[in-house]
DNA sequence: ACAAAAGTGTTGACTATACACCCATGG
DNA sequence: CCATGGGTGTATAGTCAACACTTTTGT
């Protein structure tokens, strides 16, 4: 079985994804670990096919690893230094060879496609974490959130890649009004505030906070949430449009 | 001779270039006549080559076509439909064949390298115009500026591709200023103010302009410029920093 | 009654915009 | 001295952040 070939995919050009989640006051990552030693840790990504679009592409990736299909995703940067090669995971499937070759993955061709030199798009993307049932796939060893101020060392640009796409998603969280994506269905207002703050690794003014969010007209405000606790019930919102 | 190879390029992957320059109050954009029958337009544009990293690529496609190697490049968006397919162009190439084969151009494997579908990475470009002569290349029968609001039809997605980048101009224009290298080296606010006119195409209060402007410190304060006009001489200023 | 957290109001600083006025220059 | 365009000042409205106060809930 071939992984990967001329003939299906675009040679030389991957898409790597930013999956970014919201869970215990913490903006998470979704990172993937290759079943190779030494251990070796990657953005999911892929590869695009020769009749699909690369959004719809990212969508596929995305689908792959999460199993969600309507998702905030947007492209946000391409990364095409030169030296991007992919030595670590070239060589580590190597010495997997023998002990997978019944299987006969990874077969000649799709080794010798991974080892070029890659130009990858960058895309970010915004999930409900609570929706979300990590999947591996075929190379993966497991994929696992990480909180973005604690990321393992990944191959390549990778790191890179998430500090970029965290500057573009401070940049859109206002402008965009996408930080819903990250929320369920419905929030508290302190959920929300805990959420910018997460994402901004800095405190909000509570009253301003309501305020500022409130003036937008994006949220439609629901019934009361009373949570049991010995203070007042904060009401639940929906985003709205 | 060979145009194109997958030995020195990477294959299915191009950057095309929205040069923007400006000139008697408004704002142009470099678009190439490609030297075939019918006429077909396009935007500057090239490949990468193996060694070369994508933003230098991109100066090299820049420079080929404007002869200037200092220059103010953005990268801002990737056009990545599956059917951005150069069918004018290779049909064009095509019946151009025999009267260019004695030169070899174009070969086989780079009429076949054309035919492909491929992705597209926009960068675009500010350059002061009075210092651009603008170089065609092998394929092209001429290079021209023409007002961004009087395009010509270009082949597939490229007039959206400068819909774009227009966009991301004018988001950019104030946050990273950018603006002053559409202009020469010294200029008056009023041609400051006019540059900006054209690039969001509205007017703005002048005092105000000036106010704003002024108070980002960015600009130096120059001697008098003395244009013989009946009415008090414009300052000329400088960017600074 | 009290602590805790939610909701709302008020102020003062800053910014953007509209209006007004003065200045230099050549005819 | 006047028309023209350049430069600057002021007042008003709107925005944003800090502070203060009130309300609701369970113990």
């Amino acid at each position: 079985m071939k992984l990967f070939d001329r003939q299906n995919f675009i040679h030389q050009l991957s898409i790597d994804c930013v999956i970014f989640g919201y869970a215990d006051l913490v903006l998470k990552v979704l990172v993937s670990r290759v079943n190779i030693t030494p251990a070796v840790w990657t953005l999911p990504g892929g590869f695009i096919r020769q009749d699909e679009s690369i959004d719809l592409a990212a969508r596929r990736i995305l689908e792959e690893r999460t199993g969600l299909t309507d998702i905030y995703l947007e492209q946000y940067h391409v990364f095409g230094e030169p030296n991007r090669i992919n030595h670590e995971i070239f060589e580590g499937l190597l010495t997997l060879k023998e002990k997978w070759l019944d299987m006969g993955i990874p077969d000649e061709s799709s080794l010798h496609w991974l080892a070029s030199r890659f130009v990858s798009i960058g895309y970010y993307a915004l999930v409900d974490i609570n929706k979300v049932f990590p999947r591996k796939t075929e190379l993966d060893e497991s994929a696992d959130w990480y909180a973005v101020t604690d990321l393992p060392g990944m191959i390549m640009d990778h790191n890179l890649m998430v500090d970029r796409a965290l500057e573009t998603l401070r940049r859109n969280l206002d402008e965009k009004l996408i930080g819903f994506n990250l929320l369920p269905e419905t929030f508290t207002m302190r959920e929300l505030q805990e959420l910018y703050e997460a994402v901004y690794n800095k405190p909000f003014a509570r009253n301003n906070f309501q305020k500022k969010i409130l003036d937008l007209n994006v949220l439609e405000r629901l019934e009361k949430k009373f949570t049991g606790a010995a203070n007042k019930a904060p009401y639940l919102y929906r985003f709205n449009r």
